[in-house]
DNA sequence: CACCGTAGGTTCGTTCATTGAACCTTGAGT
DNA sequence: ACTCAAGGTTCAATGAACGAACCTACGGTG
């Protein structure tokens, strides 16, 4: 199955000379920025993955694969029996996360949405600004000091556990926790 | 043609409460985000994107009246006989540049391409920061103040007249001027 | 031991989008 | 009368996405 051949990639913006096709390339295909954001919200594993974007399993399989060989997750055994696998955010992940955050404000801003998330300053609780700078502190905020929490826009309770699990209050990059067996 | 029924679209990342899923939708096809670069760029011409991007023509004509719609660009005439359209790019367009220059440095920082493109503070000549700002005026340049030049890793001598033009230094928005008749 | 549940996949037939080549239209130029 | 350019549309073939079903390894329960 591997496509080892020359580079008869499907995605590939071939002739560009441009670095924005080149970052297509990798990240451009749809549900991938939609992975990456999940996973710097904190969603490591695939069934966590699967209900919160509604992804056909195959496509899901094919971008965690394809994320892992670029380096931008990391699949990593978080135990041995049953053997289950996490998909961390690497380094590379969370240098898109300025990218994801002027995305995001750019579809709320344009399209008259009401804010559905806030991102604050963990040390100053400021609203970070449009590529993830606190205002306050006058510096771009390192990734894992981000406090995402609900905006007035939220639904208050949604169907799957791992939106629910985004509903308090966290740091980016920091692990959702599930709750255990919920009474619906 | 018209897919007017409810909401029946290919692309919809139905049911994410997320606006990055919904800037997704609207510019997260395949081309979508080149074709709003080169608008940026300063092509307007059907001709120039098709053969700047080496897309295929329904295609680009799919994309262009999406974005369109989308108030993303702008249809307008540009003489009247024989009939002839360009598509400008609208200040929805505008408000994707520094999006769209994260992403590029993303792309070229961590796969290490040489730099096809300098973008400048035209006041100054300082080169931009990582979201469109200047580091020496402190502030985030309007596009139409951005001024973009050749770097070492750009092709001195494209096939394709689009990339030529793209070659002499000017300034985002401003439309690019293809030379003549070129002797190849 | 038989059975069920869970996590993380793979397989497969159908549907949908992308591709590239060919064709069409309007008006200008010669 | 012909040819050319710009800006498209149409069409058959291919490739990707979809969703349902299936598979596997292990653990827990009765």
């Amino acid at each position: 199955m591997a496509k080892v051949d020359g580079m008869a990639l499907g995605k590939d913006y071939a002739t560009q000379e441009c670095s924005i096709a080149r970052a297509l390339e990798v990240v451009g295909e749809r549900w991938t920025l939609l992975v990456i954001r999940d996973a710097l919200y904190g969603v490591r594993r695939y069934n966590d993955f699967l209900v919160h974007l509604g992804i056909p399993r195959a496509v899901l399989a094919a971008r965690l694969q394809a994320l892992t060989a670029e380096g931008i997750l990391e699949k990593r055994r978080y135990q041995e029996s049953p053997p289950r696998d996490e998909y961390v955010p690497t380094e590379r992940a969370i240098a898109l996360w300025p990218t994801l955050r002027s995305l995001g404000r750019w579809g709320r801003e344009q399209f008259g949405e009401p804010q559905l998330r806030y991102f604050r300053h963990v040390d100053c609780g400021t609203e970070l600004g449009p590529y993830g700078e606190c205002p306050a502190c006058g510096f771009v905020v390192p990734v894992a000091d981000v406090l995402m929490e609900p905006g007035p826009g939220a639904d208050p309770d949604p169907a799957d556990p791992v939106s629910r699990a985004l509903l308090k209050p966290k740091r980016l990059l920091q692990p959702i926790e599930i709750e255990a067996t919920r009474g619906r």
